[in-house]
This record gives structure tokens, C-alpha cells and sequence, in this order.
RNA sequence: AGCGGGGUAGGGUAGUUAGGAGAUCCCGUCGGGCUCAUAACCCGGAGACCGGUGGUUCGAAUCCACCCUCCGCUACCA
């Protein structure tokens, strides 16, 4: 999708649910984003990178029973541990929240009223499992039972071991809590709903213009056509936001959890009424990044509770296939995974930063094995990147110490422009995978030109012959320049020593594309040259 | 069961939206070169009836039909 250059653009990251730690399937979204939101800072966009905390729901308050704590000092420690985890990866948000601050329990009030005086939300009383040795009720997931139909273990509202078939929670036969292992029981229950099935119509047509990602469309559509179903939107719950009018009852936490994207722009612009640019009157452009397990309530029920509620709708969802590891499905339960801390504490963020984009295109799914991971980063980082930048430094310093005189050839700039157009094109399909690859074709082009001009041999050739060998440096050092401006949204940290190597003294991370096209200074001092990447040895 | 996404050289992967020359790239493999460089880098070769069958077309990996097969999803789970 091209946004017109002089829109604002608001980027949101998925919010990570803080009752445990992140792990590298989390990164498939955050870290493309951030890239995204450096690319277009490079192109001259003015972007807003926000995301946050989801601290509610039942998950959070079970966790917090089971560790004898509240479940806001749970919130708290993971909500520290992921901001810790994203200013080392380097994923830099303008602003990182959590829902349970106090704009965002005003805003969830302010919109679940308008949805209320819309007529948008009745009242209904449903059958739902109750616990009494816990005390509560308890969602579909916490409730196992025999299948009404074939009599195998059902759990919540599937019989997902025996025939398969969707059940009414009621229709679950010897109900116990997975809580406590007790028996569970049916008790009547008021219960507030969401009129989504009024919205139909209207999704259709919003997701036909609908920017982003096609698997986010098209899974979208796919519950468009079905029958939508009215969404419950209240729960028996302590830990929330209160649902307006009543004690007992909060939000359902997909309420609240998008509702952060907007009380985070908020608490970003503080007060001054600036974010309704952004969500009210439709001034900017809202990106969202998504994993697909959560297509449907970005796609579906947060747009149509905007549209219900007289907010401005996100422009693009894009949404990021799964992270498996080893061809197998992410289970923390079977010790399936790679938490990043301990990756971090072994590897180079940027290496993964690279690796997650460069391994596989973004919608599709990722098979992270430490043998694709350490192929990425001793062929491509290593031996294409690494070494480029280090055999033409270490020549030219040996040679010469500062950037020698020379013009910049034709081949040199047009092989640049090139790769500038495919980054550019790539970031507005959301095709990070095309983005590295153009940029490492522009770092293989440099090792064919130094390869091909020699400048080993120039150099030994007299005045003239050194005069030539400059002149390719020269080109070689633009190029390493044009590599470094480029991926610099994907490296940050390793291209800013990069930028240094060459002598450059600027901000790479404030510099924009123009520069591209711009000649690395002649005379210029070069830095010492430092080997950018480690071998992995396997 | 329905729906969605895949099946392309030994492994991985691009290309399929808008059908066109010898089907991309990486690894591995074989042969050669270079020696500035982190045993890196450069050049060349071998290796694919693009899951199957049938169809549309001057022309299909790309479009259509049917089939085989793998994976995921089916609402409160990144």
C-alpha cells in the first residue's frame, strides 16, 4: 500500500499478552515492524510506532493465584521483561504502554458506552460453567467434560480428540474445572453481547478496501461470508475494566486490548488532542502489525467496534506468519521454543533481527533451526556482507587511510538506484524478505566489482595505476555506504558501526534515502576496520 | 466435515495477483580462478518431466476442472 507522503502514519505492534516470557515466535511481528517504521522514517514518512501491555483476562489472574501474588505484580514483571527485550533488540517504540492504565480504563468506558447508547450491546442470559470449589466461572477453556455426540474428552466448545463437532459449553457432559479438576456445574448467567452481526454488510466492503496483507484479508472474508455471531463482551471477572454500570461484571479483554492502540496514542501526544487526528478524523494512516492467529479480532470485531463507536479505521492490517522451530509447532508445554533472552545472551540481536526477515517471506510461516540461523549468518552476514566491508577498508587503509579522490561511476549509481527502488517497492508490499535480498544483491555486486577491478594489482602499477585503484575504492566505499544506509532499518546497531568504519560521522539512523545518491567524501578519514560479524561455529 | 495455505533440482526457497525467451536465489556437489579479505571472495558445470491427470491457449509453474498429499485454522490462543 503507498501512503501519500505527507500523511502521518500510525504503526501499532500486537500487544504481548504479559503472563510469561517472550519467545523468538513473538519477534516475527515486532521486529518486521520496527523495520517498517525505520524504512519509512528513511523515505520521509512522519511515523508514530506504538504498542503496549495487554494485562487482563483470566490467563493473568490464574498465573497470579498460582504464584500467591496479585496479578498486577505479574503484569509488572513482564510487562519490564518485554521493554527490556525490545531496547535490546532494538525495536524502538515512540511509545510502549499497558492496558490497565487509567487513559485506557477511560477510553474501554467512553467507547463500550457509545457502543451501548448505539444500541450496539443487549443484555442475554446464557448457561456458563461455574466452578464451586473456585468460587467463579469459568471460560470455555477451563472447562472439560465428555462430547454430548461421541463421548470423548471435549474441551470448551469443541470436541477437538473425538468427532470434532462445535458444542454449546452447556452441551458438555460431566463438566469439571481444569482449575481445580472438580466438578463443574451449568448456572444461569446475565451476560452483555455485541451486536457484530449487525456489521456484516459493512466488514464486506471495509475489507475490500482494506490495506495490508492478503492472508489477513482473506481469512477475514472467510468469516464475512459465514455467519457472524454476536460477540459476549462482558466476563465474571475481578481484574479489568469494569464494565459500565455493573460490580461484577469486566470487559472481555479484546475489548479493552485494542482499545491500548488508542489510549497509547493518547498517553504518546499527551492531552493535546492531537491523537484524534489519528482516531477520530481520519488525518493518518493506521498500519497494523499482527500475528495471523489474531486476524480475526483485528480484522473483524476491532474494526467493527471502531465503526460502531464512531472511530477512524486502521488502514492496513499486516499480518506475520508463525515461528516453528524444527518443523514443529511452538509449545511451551512440550519445551518446544527459544526464549529470547537466551538467545540474546549467545547471538547478536541484529543477526536475529536479520535472520527473521531474511529466512522467510512475512506471511508465510518461519521454521527457525539453528542450522538455517547459522547458514544465514556465516554465508550472507559473514562471508558476503562482513567480508566486503572488510577487504575494501582494509585495503583502502593500508593504501591510502582516507577516501581517495575519484568520481562515482554510471554502473555504480544505477546498480544503487536499482536496489533503492526493489527496498522501496518491498516495504509497500511488506515483503521484508525481498527488502535484505535486494540489499545483499547490492553487497554481492560490490564483491564482483572489487573482484573484477582488481584494485590488488592497480595498485602496484605506478602513479596511474594507484590513481585507478582509488577510483575503485572510491565506488567500493559508495556502495558500502548505500549498504549501510539500506539496512540500516534491519541492523540497526551493526550498521551505525559501519557507518563509523567508513568515516561517515552522521546519524545513520536519521539519515534518508537521498543520501543514497550523495558521493562518500573524498578525504574523508576511514575508520579502523572491525570485523562486523562472527563465525558460528556448528 | 468445512475453510485457508502449501507441494518447484539432494535440502531450503523465489516466481503464480496482471500466462511468454535457456525457471530464481542460498546451501551442498564438481571443476577452475583470485590472493585485498573472517578457509572468505570470483567464474563455470552437473542436477527440476515446477504433486498427478485432463482442459483453455500460438504459448502455462502461472488460468480452469478433478484428484493425491502435507500443514494450519474453526472465535476468547503470539
Amino acid at each position: 500500500m503507498k501512503i501519500p507522503i505527507d500523511k502521518p502514519v500510525l504503526v501499532t505492534s500486537a500487544l504481548p499478552y504479559v503472563n510469561g516470557e517472550c519467545h523468538i515466535g513473538h519477534l516475527r511481528t515486532y521486529v518486521p515492524a520496527d523495520i517498517y517504521v525505520r524504512m519509512l522514517r528513511k523515505m520521509g514518512y512522519n511515523v508514530r510506532f506504538i504498542s503496549g501491555s495487554d494485562t487482563h483476562g483470566t490467563p493473568i489472574v490464574l498465573s497470579a493465584e498460582a504464584q500467591g501474588i496479585t496479578p498486577e505484580k505479574v503484569v509488572e514483571k513482564y510487562h519490564e521483561h518485554f521493554k527490556q527485550v525490545f531496547k535490546t533488540l532494538k525495536v524502538d517504540f515512540d511509545y510502549y504502554g499497558q492496558t490497565d492504565s487509567e487513559s485506557n480504563h477511560v477510553r474501554t468506558d467512553k467507547i463500550v458506552n457509545k457502543l451501548i447508547e448505539k444500541d450496539y450491546v443487549y443484555k442475554k442470559v446464557v448457561k456458563q460453567a461455574y466452578c464451586n470449589t473456585c468460587g467463579r466461572f469459568l471460560p470455555d477453556r477451563y472447562v472439560e467434560g465428555k462430547c454430548l455426540h461421541c463421548g470423548a474428552i471435549a474441551r470448551g466448545d469443541e470436541c477437538d480428540q473425538g468427532c470434532g463437532k462445535h458444542l454449546e459449553p452447556s452441551e458438555i457432559i460431566e463438566p469439571k474445572c481444569k482449575i481445580c479438576g472438580n466438578d463443574a456445574v451449568f448456572k444461569e448467567q446475565e451476560q452483555f453481547f455485541f451486536a457484530l452481526s449487525t456489521f456484516a454488510e459493512f466488514l464486506s466492503s471495509y475489507l475490500d478496501k482494506l490495506g495490508g496483507t492478503l492472508n489477513a484479508r482473506n481469512y477475514a472474508r472467510e468469516w464475512v461470508k459465514k455467519e457472524l455471531l454476536d460477540w459476549c463482551i462482558t466476563r465474571n471477572l475481578e481484574w479489568g475494566v469494569k464494565f459500565p454500570g455493573s460490580e461484577d461484571l469486566v470487559v472481555y479483554v479484546w475489548v479493552d486490548a485494542p482499545i491500548g492502540y488508542i489510549s497509547f496514542t493518547e498517553e504518546l501526544l499527551k492531552g493535546n488532542g492531537d491523537w484524534k487526528k489519528y482516531w477520530k478524523d481520519d488525518e493518518a494512516a493506521i498500519v497494523h502489525f499482527i500475528g495471523t492467529d489474531i486476524i480475526y479480532h483485528h480484522c473483524i470485531f476491532w474494526p467493527a467496534m471502531l465503526k460502531g463507536a464512531e472511530y477512524s479505521l486502521p488502514d492496513a492490517v499486516v499480518a506475520s506468519g508463525m515461528v516453528k522451530i524444527n518443523g514443529e509447532k511452538f509449545s511451551k508445554s512440550r519445551g518446544n521454543v527459544i526464549w529470547t533472552t537466551e538467545f540474546l545472551e549467545r547471538f547478536h540481536p541484529d543477526t536475529l533481527r536479520y535472520y527473521l526477515v531474511a529466512q522467510s517471506s512475512h506471511t508465510k510461516e518461519l521454521d527457525f533451526s539453528w542450522d538455517s540461523y547459522s547458514m544465514r549468518v556465516n554465508n550472507e552476514l559473514v562471508g558476503v556482507l562482513g567480508n566486503l566491508v572488510h577487504r575494501v577498508l582494509t585495503f583502502a587503509r593500508k593504501n591510502y587511510a582516507v577516501v581517495p579522490e575519484g568520481d562515482i561511476e554510471k554502473e555504480v549509481f544505477a546498480t544503487i538506484e536499482t536496489r533503492r527502488a526493489e527496498v522501496v517497492n518491498a516495504v509497500e508490499e511488506y515483503e521484508f524478505k525481498k527488502l535484505v535480498d535486494a540489499v545483499m544483491a547490492l553487497a554481492d555486486f560490490g564483491n564482483r566489482f572489487f573482484h573484477r577491478e582488481e584494485p590488488w594489482h592497480l595498485i602496484k602499477q605506478g602513479e596511474e595505476g594507484r590513481a585507478r585503484a582509488g577510483l575503485v575504492i572510491k565506488n567500493a566505499l559508495q556502495l558500502l555506504k548505500a549498504v549501510c544506509i539500506l539496512l540500516e532499518p534491519v541492523m540497526p546497531e551493526k550498521m551505525e558501526e559501519m557507518w563509523h568504519q567508513i568515516g561517515m560521522e552522521s546519524d545513520v539512523h536519521s539519515v534518508k534515502l537521498d543520501e543514497l545518491m550523495v558521493p562518500i567524501e573524498s578525504g574523508q578519514a576511514l575508520g579502523k576496520p572491525k570485523m562486523l560479524f562472527k563465525r558460528i561455529e556448528t
